[in-house]
Order: structure tokens, then sequence, then C-alpha cells
DNA sequence: GTAAAACAGATTGTTAACAATATTTTATTT
DNA sequence: AAATAAAATATTGTTAACAATCTGTTTTAC
């Protein structure tokens, strides 16, 4: 059973697609750190060539989603604890920073939108969609970056995103994003009362009580069957 | 003539390497803004195949050196002024925090390796050397990520590190790391007194200071030969 | 004479076969 | 029976040929 790929998808669409099916599957506990990633079995899944595995593969080592190693090949990261340290020591660095900018910037409009996003990530909470909850939790952080206009700082926004969410996924206990949800809301009141100085406050503890949430103790899975992962 | 490529290097690191060669004759002004980079050209320039070209512009793209069109090659990058701006105002934003983390971290044989590239950089300057300087200058602000010693700010910072060179490369008058070399200088006092605060304020002004001595009038550059600019 | 259309050339995108390397299985020896 | 060695298998890395797309030129029509 191969998965079905959009319709009118552009070339270059298609790799990213790829990837962002690789990243939640590995989000969503179906491809285990340190799981081989064959070629082969990629792409029999999703339905095209090794060319364009192999692209997504780069692409994914890129972002530190998966590691590649001469001639044995892809296997998803496994972000050691250090790494996990570093990425929120790094967060606690750039997002407070980020998130006063935004204030300065965010029009009511977008205030609006960040709220539409905290009860989409209530909702995905409610009917315990895990992956939805934390993709939106990390969509929250992002538009914080783009309120604050500026693509360098999203891009940067982005990566560290993307490793987290790796990393929650991995570590992260089941309720973590949602004892959070309440951090969000009071950040929302700090935009309205145009308050930078109080939302980098809230950002840092907000990233520091994620953090204090992981769990560093690792679940051994079993066997993996790829084309049932990707297929619904 | 093609260029030579170090004996013994490993598959893995060639593509860095050839990377690291078309980015430094972008900085260079051997390859202006918007210039087609065929692969075929490449290709014979490197005496490597298609696909370690393919694979080196996906990486260049990713980094945002250059442009990427479907059907139609790759680009030198043309970072617009918006753009250039986005970058220092993302590294104002991260910049000063990591120098503050460095302090904390620092020791003395940092602070001695720190003097050491102040020095490199002023040498490079007095023989003309406008590659080499861009080069140590992004060398020092990157070995204080370093010092801060997470990896995860490092990568981030040579990444704000490369669009940077590429936009002083292309944008910078000439002796626009030279009248900021005093900066660096300043800064290693903060480190010996210990004073964070201080080594974090004078990054942002020294950040500030560099982007304020650029210049976005183009030259507009002729026809390049690539075997010319990859060979000496 | 200008503009649109058709053609020729060049360049990128893709596929498939081949080579090199790693892994697994089998066989042999102690 | 365990450990080592050798062969077979499977997987990744590379190359080269082919297909699709774009670019520039020439031709043709108005």
């Amino acid at each position: 059973m191969k998965q079905e790929i959009p319709n009118n998808i552009t070339n270059e669409a298609l790799e990213d697609w790829i990837v962002n099916q690789v990243f939640d599957a590995i989000i969503e506990h179906q491809l285990p750190p340190g799981h081989k990633l064959s070629e082969a079995a990629l792409g029999k899944a999703f339905g095209v060539g090794r060319m364009h595995i192999r692209r997504s593969l780069l692409l994914l080592a890129n972002r530190g989603v998966v590691d590649l190693h001469t001639n044995r090949g892809a296997f998803v990261s496994t972000p050691s604890v250090k790494e996990a340290r570093n990425v929120f020591e790094a967060r606690r660095e750039v997002e407070p920073n980020i998130t006063r900018l935004a204030v300065e910037r965010a029009s009511s409009k977008d205030i609006d939108r960040l709220r539409q996003l905290i009860n989409d990530e209530s909702q995905a909470h409610t009917v315990n969609n895990r992956r939805e909850a934390i993709r939106l939790s990390g969509q929250f952080h992002l538009r914080l970056a783009q309120i604050a206009n500026n693509e360098i700082l999203t891009k940067l926004t982005r990566e560290l995103i993307t490793r987290s969410s790796l990393i929650i996924g991995i570590y992260g206990t089941t309720r973590v994003s949602d004892c959070r949800n309440h951090d969000h809301e009071v950040l929302i009141q700090a935009f309205l009362d145009k308050d930078g100085e109080k939302a980098s406050e809230l950002m840092k503890t907000h990233l520091c009580a994620i953090e204090s949430n992981l769990n560093f103790e690792l679940t051994i899975e079993n066997d993996v069957d790829l084309d049932t992962v990707f297929s619904r």
C-alpha cells in the first residue's frame, strides 16, 4: 500500500512533503530513534524513485532529524540529552527576544490568529491528537517569529522548533504540552497590554517549564512496516 | 584547468569542500550576484560528476547562498536590502546573548585564541586579503558561539555568519572590517574583566556599526570563466 | 519592420544499470 | 558448540543515457 501523493504537487514541494511525512511519523513514535530508513523501502512506501528519497534524506539530515552514515544509510536521529539541553538553551536565548519584537509589531489581527492557534491546540488535546498538539504548539512559537516580521529569525526559529518537536516527540511526557497551554494564554494578555518585557519573561519561563517536563528514559520499540506507517 | 581536489578527501567532505570553494568565490566578488551556476561548467571546473554538483548546489541553496529555479538552474543569490537588514537584526537579537554566555564560560585559553584570531585578521588586512579578512572576522564571531559551548547555537551562528559574509562580500565597502577591528579588541577586555553585560552591549553596537557601513549600490560585473576562478 | 510561431540547441530532471561497500548467511576449523 | 572465514545477498554510491523543459534564433505572417 503506497501513500497517496497529493495531486498537482510541484517537483520542489514533493521532497518537502516527503520530509514532513517522515518527520510526522517520527513525532508520532511510529519511527523510533535509531531506526534504519532504507531508500528502497521509503521509495516503495511513497511510490517515488530513489533520487527523490535521497534528496529528502539529505534535507532531513540537514534539519538534524536523521543521521547519514556513508555506505550504511540513514537512521532516525536520537538526540542526546546534551543536545536536548542545548536546543532548549538556544531557545531561551533566542525566543524571548523574538517575543519582545513580536509584541512591538503585532497587529490586533495577529493577536486574533495567535488566539486561534491556542484554541486549535486545546482542541487537539481534547481529542488526544498528540502529533497535532505538538505541531500546533510549535506553530504558535513559529507564528511569533512571523509576527516579528523577519524571515531570517523565522527560519532560525523553524529549525529550533523542528528539533524541539523531535525531542518532545521522543522524550516528552504525554500531557507535556497540555499543562503548558495556559502559558500561551497568559502570553496573549501581555500582547494585549503591549508589554514586551513581560512577554519576554513569560516566554523564558515557558521554555524552562517545557524542558523540565521532558523524560529522558527511552522506550525501545519493535519492528516497523513503512507501508503501514505511511498509508491511511 | 580543473581545480585540484585535496588528497584523501572523504565522500562527505567533498561536497562541503565544493560548497566552501563556491562560497569563497562569491565572497571574493569572482562570482557576482545573479550569476548562473551551470552544472556542467561547475562539474568541469571541479572535475567531478554532476551528481556531486547537484548535491552541493542543494546545500548552497539551503544556506541561502544560491537560489534554485526548477528547470532553470542555480543562480548566485542576490540578498535584497531587506534581507540584509533582517540578517543584521537577527544577529543583534542573537549574538549579544551568545556573547554573554561566552564570557561566563570562556577559559583563559579561549581568550588567547580569540586574540590570535584578531591578530590574523589584522594581518590579512595589511596584505589586503579581503576574502581572508571577512572569513576571519566571521570566524571570530563563530568562535564566541563555540566558547558558549552549545552546538545548536553554534550552528545558528554559522548560518548567520554565512549570510553576513555574503552580504558584506557583496555590499561591504573595502575597509569595512578594518575599522571594526578595534571593536574586537575592546571586547577581549570585557572577557578579561568577566563582564558579560558589557560584552553583550559591545557586541550589539559592533553589529550596528558593521551594518551601517554597508553600501547597497550594486556593481555589475562581466563574464566569468569558472575554470579560471577555481584554478590557481 | 515588427511580432508571433516554429525550430534548434543547450540545460536540467529522471531513470536505470552498474560498481563499491556493508550485512547476513553458510561453511569450516578448532 | 563457538568462533572465524568465506560466500551470497542486499544496500548504498556513482555513472551514463534518456526525457522534459527552457532559451535563443530563425522563419513566417501581417
